[in-house]
DNA sequence: GTTAGCACTTGAACATATAGAGTGCTAACA
DNA sequence: TGTTAGCACTCTATATGTTCAAGTGCTAAC
């Protein structure tokens, strides 16, 4: 537990360092947020504050600055009730309607709002999505491409839709009653779980689509969600990201969505922003689901240097998970 | 023109420094390339050599070291005819058959394309495609969702499908009437030319609808390639990547397909393998097309430092653009 | 045209000195 | 017991000088 004084100087070391980047000194914390202590007071608490973890100090004649566990205790305790100003709000709201017209689909929502958030955050903003949350195949459609072709189009219980080209011989008089068969069964239950031999007996012709078609759903039934990201254009803003090491995290973590997927699921099981700080190489990653109604649809966030404007980020992803939480559950459903 | 003894040491010195990374002294290459003569000759012909702006030096007393305008001489004039030994050529068989189990469509394809020459290469690959040469929608499909929106399914004329949603009111008996109508026109003539008064006049009451399956198909027949990278793990191997401002680089040419489609547009142009060198921040791209019969479906290559293994790389770009496209041919048409 | 020989330039590595920042500690104080 | 002034200490950053080896360019001779 810390004392008030404590807590007031972690707040400031936390806060200043933000700001500058650079150690901060017992004197400048004495002087700018402390004015009735003397700095000698403040070392003696830094010392302790030190102990606890929750600061370090790059070499022993620098000032302080604050380790993971100090911004997680900064952002669990003193962030709380953190709001966007009215103006801020507007002008997000304002990028948004301008967006909007352009906007069609799932997918090109959550496309736009890793570039809205790279936008506003001036960090490099990623979007995730969509997910299938219980990655059922609710209706399908069977088109006929050419002799030996058809074209597999399916829609998930999130309204999701993706198509697949399947080979087999077939005669497209049955594509119709084909697609409806599966369309009642999936509407019931999972691809896993229907029958597949009472389907295979109102048709036994189709005996080679019918499998093709089971295979191919089995496969997407793990939804097809994508990853967007935006704002590479801002690396050059921050100054972390001169350092190589730094910079080969964030191309893993750009390119492989894997290792970020994690963190996207731990921000959609709680619901809310999550904050993984300098887990990996060095960077920090804010999360953010939202929602269609309840349903989760996917996650977007930023990635940045440890040291990141957490009072602007954190509301601001909040926010923005209410705006396209409000946009996607107006649009489906 | 360069003499003979002037060819020999420029390539000397590329294919030294490709296998060193360190500038090339006239002693190296008196004793390793022209044992009969001296090295004293040979530094006045790289005073030659470097006038004429193929070698350079880092600093005065350093070695020198290939310039772009140098590699360049290297690859046009020393690489002709260079070829992959059969046993790579089986090497890369081997993991395409592997992998063609796995690959079903042609976005898989090119998935695939950029994961087999990261694999090969060991640096970073990527894939772009599939274009639509001509970029014409040849057929469509209409398949209801709900009342307020229909799916509209597409096949451009190189057999790529994709598909969107669509939002108006209709009527479900009309939609295959639609389908076809539409079909009919395009098998003949591109969407810009199609006459939209005489589809209006067929089915007037479906006016909204046919009006945003226009405006789609406009947007939409500028084909929806999409690039991919692979071989991010391999960053570490190159010791130029230990340069932010070259890891830069990196990340937006990654990131902004847009950087990279001129060189890929080049590349489909002249039909062959395109290589840019240090034109974007140190890096070099390697660049080579595939085709499906005639039809050029995308390119695929490599994104590396200036100095990188040429001699290697440039067949087997060659060789992988053959296997690629003799899969496309025989899948399609 | 080629070569041996040498002076010259430069970078890299290392040692040294200095100034400044910020601390930790001690002893004194309220 | 908590706070403070004062000071010695440590470390970084910077500048400066020295040495070493590498590799060149040039000259004069072949």
């Amino acid at each position: 537990m810390l004392t008030e004084r404590e807590k007031i100087i972690l707040k400031a070391i936390v806060e200043e360092y933000i700001n500058t980047g650079e150690p901060i000194s017992s004197k400048v914390v004495a002087t700018k947020y402390c004015p009735y202590v003397s700095s000698a007071t403040i070392r003696n608490d830094m010392g302790v504050l030190e102990e606890m973890g929750y600061i370090t100090q790059p070499h022993p004649s620098a000032g302080r600055v604050p380790s993971p566990k100090g911004y997680r205790y900064y952002i669990e305790n003193m962030l709380v009730d953190c709001k966007l100003s009215p103006q801020q709000k507007m002008r997000i709201r304002k990028i948004l309607s301008n967006l909007e017209p352009d906007v069609r689909d799932l997918r090109e929502i959550i496309k736009a709002t890793s570039w809205l958030i790279a936008q506003v955050s001036k960090l490099l903003a990623f979007s995730y999505g969509p997910i299938s949350s219980g990655k059922f195949v609710k209706r399908l459609w069977l088109t006929p491409i050419d002799e030996n072709s058809v074209l597999l189009i399916y829609m998930t219980e999130t309204g999701d839709v993706d198509h697949r080209v399947i080979y087999a011989k077939y005669s497209p008089v049955n594509l119709e009653r084909l697609s409806n068969i599966f369309s009642t069964k999936l509407e019931k239950e999972g691809i896993d779980k229907i029958d597949i031999k009472e389907i295979l007996s109102l048709l036994p012709e189709e005996e080679p689509l019918i499998k093709e078609i089971i295979d191919s759903l089995k496969k997407e039934s793990y939804s097809y969600a994508e990853s967007y990201i935006e704002g590479t254009d801002y690396i050059d803003r921050i100054p972390e990201f001169n350092d190589p090491e730094t910079l080969k995290s964030l191309i893993s973590i750009i390119n492989k969505e894997e290792l970020v997927i994690e963190q996207i699921n731990a921000a959609i099981n709680s619901g809310n922003v999550w904050t993984s700080i300098g887990e990996r190489g060095n960077l920090t990653l804010v999360v953010v689901p939202y929602f269609a109604k309840d349903f989760p649809i996917g996650a977007a966030g930023v990635v940045g240097p440890i040291r990141m404007n957490y009072k602007f980020i954190i509301p601001l992803l909040n926010f923005i998970k209410s705006c396209i939480s409000e946009m996607l559950s107006v649009r489906w459903r």
